[in-house]
DNA sequence: CTTTGTGCAAAGCGTTTGCACTATT
DNA sequence: AATAGTGCAAACGCTTTGCACAAAG
């Protein structure tokens, strides 16, 4: 047990940093500066981020040069090489960490935009279940359950959903 | 059971147009002529569809003076009133019908792009469990499997998912 | 007659792409 | 030296918005 990293809950051999390089490695990648930054940065902080947010972020690593293409270029080997989850909330790409993270999915709170982690292992065996009665080869899922926070719930009495305020 | 409509395989007192108007004249808008064609189109024949596809599909019905602000509005409306649902896939918007429509989920193909509809009730349990765990008020949810469907897996044995690709 | 809705074209926003330059291999 | 990656700015695709005109109440 020595050489693995504990990053949530998962145990892992390589840190995110080597697991990258390997996977850049294998493809005939280069291992480039602004590369080996961002996984640094993002590995470092993050936990659900969306582009935007990340840039701003950037600076406070001295990372202001790097141009937002290669940031998305990034992402997008990130998420290739299974080290983050991309998903779409509200028309823009949000992203989280994967690699030694364990399976989750969200709440997401209409008010606040705020994403709650839940797990469920029940959900795994549905997915699995349909998919088979489909003769479907599923590889992964997205389930989020939106609605109004506690926080939120306290506050307003009045709530936003598409089916009130008359 | 004589005025109840059959749009799937949930009974409903109203027609989509019925509907439609009660909620506009409830909210003092207007019943226009763009409106009143969109419900009836949209009802007529689409099951999933995007607002590019809506729109090539209006000349079948003679409605190519609609402009795309009103079809995007009207959407909007449509949602709000309960009739339509919509979801995110790839950046775009993609609607399909509510009303008199059960609750159900998707298998999303990644090769094909094709939407496959699934029921599941263990699903609602799963949300409402993990929302009174969490104190929070569920509106809905939104589950989607990704994979490959069974026409595609036949066609390719190579497949296209994130994780490989040499 | 008042006010909301429509259609058009322009703007907006997140993301992608072309290209000359830079850095890795 | 060869080739892949970077940064910039322009282009993109979908959606929203401002505005003058049309239509509903």
């Amino acid at each position: 047990m020595s050489n693995e990293f504990s990053l949530g809950e998962v145990q892992v051999s390589l840190s995110p940093q080597e697991r990258f390089e390997e996977y850049l490695q294998s493809r005939g990648k280069r291992i480039t500066k602004p590369r080996r930054a961002l996984v640094d940065h993002i590995f470092r902080r993050h936990d659900h981020f969306d582009v935007e947010e990340l840039i701003e972020n950037l600076s406070e690593d001295g990372l202001e040069k790097i141009g937002r293409a290669t940031v998305y270029r990034t992402l997008e080997e990130l998420v290739k090489a299974g080290l983050l989850r991309k998903m779409e909330l509200k028309g823009r790409a949000i992203y989280e960490h994967d690699y030694g993270y364990p399976q989750h999915d969200h709440l997401h709170c209409q008010i606040c935009s705020q994403l709650i982690e839940f797990h469920s292992q029940e959900l795994a065996a549905i997915r699995d279940a349909v998919s088979r009665e489909h003769n479907f080869r599923a590889t992964g899922h997205r389930f989020t359950i939106t609605g109004v926070c506690f926080e939120c719930s306290r506050k307003r009495h009045r709530q936003q959903s598409p089916h009130d305020l008359i």
